[in-house]
DNA sequence: AAATTCTATGGAAGCCCTTCCATCGATCAT
DNA sequence: ATGATCGATGGAAGGGCTTCCATAGAATTT
């Protein structure tokens, strides 16, 4: 049996009281008996119980993250920037994936509303009303990520601001036509990339050609599929000569697909066409793909930081932080980055 | 405020012991009685206080996952099988990731026995003695998973009999100079990884020409990266006309490396070189690499389902189960898979 | 009819903390 | 010296559950 509170009063000649408050940090310890305490609750080995402590302060110290098992993993990146503010706070993650999209409600119904916790991190898929009124009405603060709320704190990327410099950098390598390979434009991510490619090419005068925008009209996952970059890109492809030069995809698994495309046509990245993707998943930089990347360990940071300010003041205003994407240069537009360059990449 | 126990108790007119009983599908409860309570419980939205029950039960009802932050995520899959275990048991998993392979022992410290829970999942890492005694004395199950000790149970790959596996692919396609691209032998996979391919050379009665094996001397991440990969595979192509004309690699990664240095030397795969991987990581896939693949989401399974047997009987006997990992055929080796017929694979 | 067993139930005690109120001695102002 | 104030402390109450013991009544046996 592990030591108790009351194991610590007697081997410290102290009350209970007091050896709560040390352990709480409270001012009104003498340091005698401070250092007292915490003499016989390290020799003894002492750990408050969680769980009590839980009980007695009406509250968990952990949190729970949901997080899509079913999309591409970039999350693990976001979860490690958490676990590394939650690790400052003394708290606890308890992690909760959710295995197809059409079993978040059910999964969180059954799981999620089970175990209390202090606050809800929530990644990537769009909440479900019922879960809104829910958390809203018993108070339970939520963030999301990637995904957005108006009731909610939520942290997303600014697709239109990422696709736009993205055209940008196809337009300053001197490249006009330029074509986009879109995601189902159902999806709002897709719908702002669209404007931002739009938003670019008309900056820099150039016209939007309807030919060179295409889309996915796929249901599964949005269109965000290596097979719907390969079918899409059979119909650039198709085009023949009047095909672009340049190719922004709305993502890396596209790309990866619109590759593959290319290579089955036999043509090659950059010189007959040149691509960059958005997201920067792992596979990215392994086939030196030019794509912008999304800060994602800051942002998991800033979502837990968000959290614990809005566990701090419930009733602050909530706010939407929108992260810029940066331009990782690789090798599928053509600059001059050898691919010896590119495996020393991750070396440093 | 949430219902408790009493609220239920005074609507439906029973006693707490009732109540609790109910929720615990204790069989001496009348059918009537039960039937009321769940009534009462369900229109006051009640659910059992979960810290409350861990304190009064002396138990937990979730377990701790320790994981890498720093090797591939490979085990986001096995998680997923954790998860659907622990979903059955009621248990709510904490995720602990560990952001360096030197902060094991120290992050452990400070993080992993703060909270109190049932059971411990610990991926991938040695386990520092230090804690093996900790857990030991203290009770606690741990259940490693893709790592050993003597003492805890455990869940692991059949090195040996995978790499012999993708050996014989290679000679089952006529391959006679066959080598090995290996990782720091420093590394036990690796090394069970060389017996391996030497049991199946040997077993065909081709000779184990030691210009042939070749491993990493790299000590960052034992010689499993892109870049080893990518270094070894120069020496191989170095060796010129004597060159093998496969070679077994033992992880993906390096072999996205190897493949690298073979496109930079204007070498082609598998017409040049063919190669088989290790891993099955999500990359492989995308580049058509044939590997062996472990089954991840059932070890993930295994995992939690051994933990939970050792809760239910802590005195049963350590068990060591060992996983033979699959070939996955691809186009790394020269079959006849199309690309298309590649892309088509993960739709399915 | 009495004695025994069984089933269903109520509720006190206990799990380990935090928090608040009460207390005590010391310090301070008058 | 006296009353007021303050810092340090002890410990009861309470947080929501499980579990065990006690008990009432029904069912069974003698």
């Amino acid at each position: 049996m592990p030591p108790t509170i009351y194991d610590i009063a007697r081997e410290a000649k102290v009350g209970i009281g007091t050896v709560s408050r040390v352990f709480n940090n409270h001012p009104s310890v003498s340091e005698e008996t401070r250092a007292r305490v915490i003499r016989v609750a390290s020799r003894l080995n002492y750990r408050p119980h969680p769980y009590a402590r839980g009980l007695a302060r009406n509250r968990t110290s952990s949190i729970l993250a949901v997080i899509p098992f079913f999309t591409t993993f970039f999350f693990l990146e976001i979860l490690q920037g958490v676990q590394a503010k939650l690790g400052q706070l003394d708290w606890d993650m308890i992690l909760y994936g959710v295995n197809h999209p059409d079993q978040v409600e059910g999964s969180l119904k059954h799981n999620v509303l089970r175990s209390r916790v202090d606050g809800i991190l929530f990644f990537s898929m769009p909440m479900p009303e019922t879960f809104a009124d829910q958390y809203l009405h018993q108070k339970t603060p939520v963030v999301l990520v990637d995904t957005n709320h108006k009731n909610f704190d939520s942290l997303s990327v600014d697709n239109l601001q990422g696709a736009c410099i993205a055209t940008r950098h196809l337009i300053s390598l001197g490249h006009t036509h330029i074509g986009m390979l879109n995601a189902n434009l159902e999806s709002v991510p897709a719908r702002e990339r669209l404007k931002g490619y739009r938003k670019a090419m008309t900056e820099a005068d150039l016209p939007v050609e309807p030919a060179l925008v295409k889309n996915s009209a796929s249901p599964r996952l949005d269109g965000f599929t290596r097979e719907s970059g390969y079918d899409v890109m059979g119909q650039f492809i198709a085009l023949g000569k009047k095909r672009p030069t340049a190719i922004v995809v709305s993502s890396d698994v596209q790309a990866v697909g619109a590759l593959a495309a290319m290579t089955d046509a036999g043509l090659r990245c950059p010189e007959d066409i040149a691509l960059v993707g958005f997201d920067d998943i792992e596979l990215a930089s392994h086939l030196g793909l030019t794509t912008m990347r999304q800060p994602m360990y800051e942002m998991g940071v800033l979502a837990a930081e968000i959290l614990s300010e809005r566990l701090r003041n419930p009733s602050q205003e909530i706010t939407h932080t929108m992260f810029v994407p940066k331009l990782v240069v690789r090798k599928t537009c053509g600059s001059a980055v050898s691919e010896t360059a590119l495996i020393k990449e991750n070396v440093a």
